[in-house]
DNA sequence: AGCGATCTACGAATTTTTTCGTTGACACTA
DNA sequence: TAGTGTCAACGAAAAAATTCGTAGATCGCT
C-alpha cells in the first residue's frame, strides 16, 4: 500500500523509545529489564532491536564500556511530531483540532493541564495564527 | 514485545477507513480507485484485505448486489479515540496535553480552529473532564 | 588457568501484514 | 451461445517486523 512511513520507529522500536526517554542512556539489560513491566522480551531480541534502531539512527551506541550504552538519537519531540503528524494524516484528515477532541474525549486531562493547554493556543494564536486566520 | 494492540486497523486497513469515512458505503473497486491517488494497490489487494477487515469486524457488508457494499463498522470517533489512546500511551506517558503541544508545533491551525479548539476546552472543563458523548 | 556470568554479533525462524495471481460465477451483448 | 468484462473467493508469495538460539569474546573470581 506503499505508505510513506518516512523514518518512525516501529511498534517494539517505540516502547524502547520510551524506556530510554524515560531514563537517559541505558545498557540493554537496562532496558530489557524496564521492558519487563509493559513488554516483555527476551535479553537478544531487546538486543537485536537496539542494534537495528543504531544502524537506522533512532538511537546512539557508545561502546566504551562493554556493555554498550545506548540513548535516543533523535529528540523526542522531533519523533512524537512525526508521529502525531502521521495520525492527522492518517486518521484525522490533517485537522488538529479534531484530533485534540478525540484526545479530550479519551483522556479527560485535569483543569490544570487544561489551562496549560490554554497557555499553548494562546502562544500558537499570536506567533502562527495572528495575521494568517483572515476569514472574518 | 506482546503490544496489546487491541483490534486498531493495521495501516493499510485504516486506509481504506478513511475512504469508507470520506464517500459514505462503496465497492471495493470504488475504493481500489480512490486509493489510487494516495496509496496505489491492485484490485484484488483492496479486496483481500477488504474481506479482511470485513472478518475483524472493522467493516461491514452488504451482499444484496453483485458487486458488495462495505461501510465502516465502528464510529469513525470510535477509531480515532482508540487510536489517539494508544499513541498516548506508546509516545507521550498518557499526556494530552503533551500529545496537543505536538499536534499544534506540527500542524499550526488557523485561528478559527484554535477558537473552537479553545471551547471544546471549556466545555470539558464544564463536565469536570467527564468524557461526553455528545454527538460530534 | 579454569569456571561461570555477561556481553555483542550474527543468522535464521516465526509472526504479521501486504500483495497479487488464478479460478469460477455471473452478467451483458453481439 | 460465444465472447468480453467484472466480481468474490481463495491460496500463496513477498515484505516487514519480531523473536530468539547459538557462538565467541571478555570480565571477575578462585
Amino acid at each position: 500500500m506503499a505508505r510513506k512511513r518516512s523514518n518512525h520507529p516501529t511498534d517494539a522500536e517505540l516502547g524502547i523509545l520510551q524506556v530510554l526517554w524515560r531514563r537517559g542512556p541505558s545498557t540493554v539489560r537496562e532496558v530489557q529489564e524496564d521492558l519487563e513491566r509493559t513488554a516483555p522480551a527476551g535479553y537478544t531480541t531487546v538486543l537485536k532491536l537496539m542494534q537495528i534502531m543504531t544502524e537506522k539512527g533512532l538511537v546512539d551506541r557508545d561502546e566504551s564500556q562493554r556493555a554498550h550504552v545506548y540513548s535516543a538519537g533523535e529528540a523526542r519531540q522531533t519523533v512524537q511530531r512525526g508521529l502525531v503528524g502521521d495520525l492527522l494524516d492518517r486518521a484525522f484528515d490533517g485537522s488538529a483540532s479534531l484530533l485534540m477532541q478525540q484526545a479530550l474525549a479519551t483522556r479527560p486531562p485535569s483543569s490544570e493541564e487544561l489551562d496549560a493547554i490554554r497557555r499553548m493556543l494562546d502562544a500558537a494564536d499570536r506567533d502562527g495564527g495572528a495575521g494568517e486566520g483572515g476569514a472574518q
